[in-house]
DNA sequence: TTGTGTTTTATTGCCTCC
DNA sequence: GGAGGCAATAAAACACAA
């Protein structure tokens, strides 16, 4: 186990123990050579190594770096204990530690000149050199990867908030094409009172024309009209802004229609000013359904197949069931 | 004092490189 | 094939609250 069964040696100054059999040389003398100032140490022949001077301000030790074990100061009772236990783990000093920082802040891989001559500076086995060096690359790995989180939590955070407001503009301009749906079925109730309480539950072709014609020529400048409009694809809006995520529908509100009667509240799809990109952006990002919105015509392509108007689902289905905002509409 | 969580030292097994 | 690196892990040492 510890040191594998080598050990360390204890104390100060010149001398030998036995250790599992072996003989251990012990010296201060590596010591020397890294506390005291111009050594001869082979440090000066690597700019990784690291002068022990640097690391203790260049003031002797009052205690050895041999002397790992606790904090005895008596070395017999200290010898005594540590040839009696079984093998056992040994931190390293403080100034050990230090010395090993500073050298692995100047290179943290380890040749294994480097290597062997930190051990003999330090008075340790080689391997013991090999396995700090290993654990602290790992720790540092650690710290980094913690760094590298901490960033990317950061910029994650930055975008969720982002993305969270393009979705509330996004709910915003939902709740805004539910409202003008909302104020062209109102229209068409209307016309359609005109037409006669006979004819109420027909709401026909006629006035749907009529509507498409109106907006049709309304938006002539846009090239592009909004209608005729297909129930489905309005309550599947209606639902999208419900069922959204945020779901905070009666935050969204009609207070943002300070004059429902403006026009420059009119949803007018105008593709001229858009580029492909934008589209595609708009289609992917802000408008992850495309059925969450309204057909729109393009009157500039008749050629393509126009959404039916069919709204031939009984008028309270128009209203309280799927558009609960409908009566609150009827006050404008 | 003791239980518990953290840190440090060391081992093991696998992988890569020369 | 040996040396060295790394990930995973064990276990001792340490810190600290109850």
């Amino acid at each position: 186990m510890a040191g594998s069964g080598v050990g360390r040696v204890l104390g100060g100054g010149l001398g030998s123990v036995l250790l599992h059999n072996q003989r251990v040389q012990y010296s201060s003398q590596p010591l020397e050579a890294l506390f005291i100032s111009g050594s001869s140490s082979s440090f000066l022949g690597s700019n990784s190594m690291v002068s022990f001077k640097d690391v203790c301000g260049g003031k002797r030790l009052e205690r050895s770096f041999f002397h790992t074990y606790d904090q005895d100061d008596n070395v017999d009772e200290d010898f005594d204990d540590y040839f009696h236990q079984p093998e056992k783990k040994r931190r390293l000093t403080v100034e050990q530690v230090q010395f090993l920082e500073k050298s692995f802040e100047a290179e943290n891989k380890l040749e294994p000149e480097r290597k062997v001559q930190l051990a003999k500076d330090l008075g340790l086995q080689p391997r013991q050199v090999a396995i700090w060096f290993q654990n602290r690359r790992a720790r540092w790995k650690t710290k980094q990867l913690e760094k590298d989180f901490d960033v990317l939590q950061v910029n994650y955070d930055s975008l969720k908030a982002d993305y969270d407001n393009l979705l509330k503009e996004k709910e915003k301009l939902q709740a805004e094409v539910v409202h003008l749906t909302d104020k062209l079925n109102l229209k068409q109730k209307e016309q359609g009172d005109h037409s006669g309480s006979s004819k109420m539950h027909d709401h026909s072709e006629t006035n749907q024309q009529e509507l498409v014609t109106d907006s049709a020529s309304e938006s002539e400048d846009a090239h592009v009209s909004i209608f005729p409009l297909k129930l489905e694809d309005l309550s599947s809006a209606k639902s999208d802004v419900l069922d959204s995520d945020s779901s905070n529908y009666a935050d969204v509100g009609y207070s943002a229609f300070a004059d429902p009667g403006d026009s420059s509240y009119a949803f007018e799809a105008d593709h001229s000013d858009i580029s492909q990109d934008n589209e595609d952006y708009l289609s992917k990002s802000l408008m992850p359904s495309s059925n969450a919105f309204p057909k729109i015509k393009d009157a500039n392509r008749p050629d393509l197949p126009t959404e039916s108007c069919n709204f031939d689902i009984p008028g309270e289905y128009h209203s309280s069931l799927f558009w609960p905002c409908w009566d609150a509409n009827l006050k404008i």
